[in-house]
RNA sequence: GGCGCUAUCGUCUAGUGGCCUAGGACGCAUCCCUCUCACGGAUGAAACACGGGUUCGAUUCCCGUUAGCGCUACCA
C-alpha cells in the first residue's frame, strides 16, 4: 500500500510551497487509496516552537488535508536514532568527532536513483563529504532522522521539493549503511516568485494563513496550488477536490519551477466565490464583519449590534459573484453595512456635483417614499417613471443614486443595491446628498 | 567555484516524431451584453532559448552552448 508523509519542521508558519508539497502527497495518497502521515521534524531545538506547530496544523486543516493516524514527533523518537547510529558505529561505518557521530562516505562511487519525475539521477560520492548523523546536542540531523523514520513508518514514496535532489544520494547512502531499502523519491518543482527565484517573503505573502485572512477560499487555494507543477492534461483548469483526487498521478508532474501568480489565484477565487453556497460564505462574512465591529458589537460603545442573518445573506448573494475574496466583499459592502459611506471623490465629482442632480435625487427620494413593498422592481419602476417624466435617461438618475447611496460609481445592479440597503437608508442618503454633496 | 536540475506565449500549462499555420487558462487589448463595475460571450496581440546531429520528417530523441534555479550546515 502507498504510504506518504508530510514532514514540516515547526520553525515557521506553513509556507505556500510546503502547502503544495503537502497537497501533492495528500492527493497521491487519496488517489492510490493509501495513507498520508504527518510527521513533525522538530530536531532543531532552538528554532522549533509550539506556536508554529499550531499554525501549521490549523493551516492543514483549513485546506482539508487530513492525515491518517497520530502525528509523529521526531523529538520523541530519539531512542530510535541513537540505536541506529550506535549500530553504524559498531559496524565501523561511522565514527565519533567530539560528541557528533559521522557517517563515512567511500569516495569514487556512483550513487544512482530513479526519481519518479526526473528519471535517473546519479552523483559521484567524490562530491559528498562524510555526513553528520547525530549532532553534538544529541539530536539527529535531517537526513538521518528522515531515513530512519521513513523506513520505520514504511513510507513508500517521498514526495518533496526538488531542492532536496542533491541530498537524496546522501540519504540513500544512509539507507545502505543501515541495510534498509530506500523509498521511491519524487522531486516536485519549486514554487517561484516573479523573478523566478524560490518564492520568499519579498515576493509577497508566503504564509498560507495570510491567504485565509485575506479571504481566499480553501477550495480555490487547493485548485490553484494543484496546478503549480501539475496538470490533468487537456484544457481543464477548474477542478474540485474530488476530481483532483481522481486525476492525480505522479507521471503528470512537471519538471520546471512554477511562478506563483497572484492574479490568477485571485481570478480563480472569484470563480469559487460565485459558486460557493451562502451557508459557507455567511460564517466567513460574519467573522470578517465581527472583526471590524460591524456585526455583534459596535466598536466604540460596546453596544450590541445585532444584524439579521437573512439580510446579510441577501447582501452576500448580490455581491459574491463580483467579489475577488471575502475581504474584497467586505470592502465593497461597507456602505451597506455601516453608515460610513466610502465616498470616492472622482465619483462624487462626476456624478453628484453636476447641475440639476440635487433636484433629481430629491424627486427620486420623494417617489421612493411612497413605495410600500420595498424591492428592486418597485425601485426600478419608480426610477423609470420619474426619468420619463423628467425627460432624461434612466442612467442619469441611476448613476448619481449609486454614488449617493454607496459612495462609489461601481457595484451591482443599482436596484438590487437599493433593495438590500433598505428604504430608510436609501432615502436618507439621497436627501443628504441632495442637500450637500451635490453643491456645484 | 564544484556538483545537480531545468528550458513551449509576460505567467500557469497542453503537447510524448507527422493530427501543430503549436491548444487552453490568467493577464493585456478591442468589441458585444449593460444603469456602472464584475460576470458571461466574441475577437486579437503573445511562445517551442541557440547550435549541431538522428530521421523521409522534429516542439517532441541525442550531444553541445547559453541562461536560470537549486545544493554545496552539527537548518530542515
Amino acid at each position: 500500500m502507498v504510504k506518504v508523509r508530510f514532514a514540516p519542521s515547526p520553525t515557521g508558519f506553513l509556507h505556500v510551497g510546503s502547502a503544495r508539497t503537502a497537497l501533492f502527497n495528500w492527493l497521491f495518497a487519496r488517489h492510490e487509496g493509501g495513507q498520508f502521515l504527518l510527521r513533525i521534524e522538530d530536531t532543531d531545538a532552538v528554532r522549533s516552537k509550539n506556536e508554529f506547530l499550531d499554525e501549521i496544523i490549523s493551516s492543514l486543516k483549513w485546506l482539508g488535508l487530513h492525515w491518517d493516524g497520530e502525528v509523529a514527533f521526531q523529538s520523541k523518537r530519539l531512542d530510535l536514532y541513537r540505536e541506529a547510529s550506535d549500530k553504524l558505529l559498531k559496524a565501523d561505518k561511522a565514527y565519533l568527532d567530539g560528541k557528533a557521530m559521522i557517517l563515512k562516505i567511500a569516495p569514487g562511487e556512483l550513487v544512482t536513483f530513479e526519481d519518479a519525475v526526473h528519471g535517473n539521477i546519479s552523483i559521484n560520492t567524490l562530491e559528498i563529504k562524510d555526513q553528520v548523523l547525530m549532532k553534538s546536542d544529541g539530536m539527529p540531523t535531517y537526513s538521518f532522522a528522515c531515513a530512519v523514520d521513513d523506513s520505520a513508518f514504511g513510507i513508500t514514496h517521498v514526495i518533496r521539493g526538488d531542492d532536496h535532489i542533491s541530498n537524496t544520494p546522501k540519504q540513500i547512502l544512509i539507507y545502505r549503511a543501515l541495510g534498509l531499502t530506500p523509498p521511491t523519491f519524487c522531486h516536485i518543482p519549486l514554487i517561484l516568485g516573479t523573478d523566478r527565484s524560490r518564492l520568499s517573503k519579498r515576493h509577497g505573502a508566503t504564509n498560507l494563513n495570510e491567504y485565509r485572512k485575506q479571504g481566499f477560499l480553501p477550495e480555490a487555494m487547493i485548485n490553484f496550488l494543484s496546478l503549480l507543477g501539475w496538470a490533468p492534461g487537456g484544457d481543464r483548469e477548474i477542478l474540485s477536490v474530488e476530481e483532483l483526487v481522481k486525476e492525480f498521478t505522479l507521471d503528470r508532474i512537471g519538471k520546471t519551477g512554477a511562478v506563483f501568480d497572484l492574479a490568477k489565484l485571485t481570478w480563480m477565487n472569484n470563480q469559487y466565490m460565485a459558486k460557493t453556497p451562502l451557508e459557507t460564505l455567511l460564517p466567513l462574512m460574519h467573522e470578517a464583519m465581527k472583526e471590524r465591529g460591524w456585526w455583534d458589537f459596535s466598536a466604540g460603545s460596546g453596544q450590541a449590534l445585532a444584524l439579521d442573518p437573512a439580510w446579510v445573506g441577501k447582501v452576500i448573494e448580490t455581491y459574491k459573484s463580483r467579489s475577488e475574496t471575502v475581504e474584497d466583499m467586505v470592502r465593497q459592502t461597507e456602505g451597506i453595512f455601516t453608515d460610513n459611506i466610502p465616498f470616492d471623490e472622482q465619483a462624487v465629482a462626476s456624478r453628484l456635483k453636476q447641475p440639476g442632480v440635487a433636484e433629481r435625487l430629491k424627486a427620486y427620494a420623494d417617489r421612493l417614499e411612497k413605495i410600500s413593498a420595498w424591492e428592486a422592481a418597485s425601485a426600478e419602476a419608480a426610477c423609470r417613471e420619474l426619468a420619463a417624466e423628467l425627460k432624461i435617461k434612466p442612467a442619469e438618475l441611476i448613476h448619481p443614486t449609486r454614488v449617493a447611496v454607496t459612495g462609489r460609481s461601481v457595484g451591482p445592479s443599482l436596484f438590487h443595491v437599493l433593495e438590500v440597503a433598505g428604504k430608510e437608508k436609501t432615502i436618507k442618503r439621497l436627501r443628504a446628498a441632495a442637500g450637500t454633496l451635490c453643491a456645484v
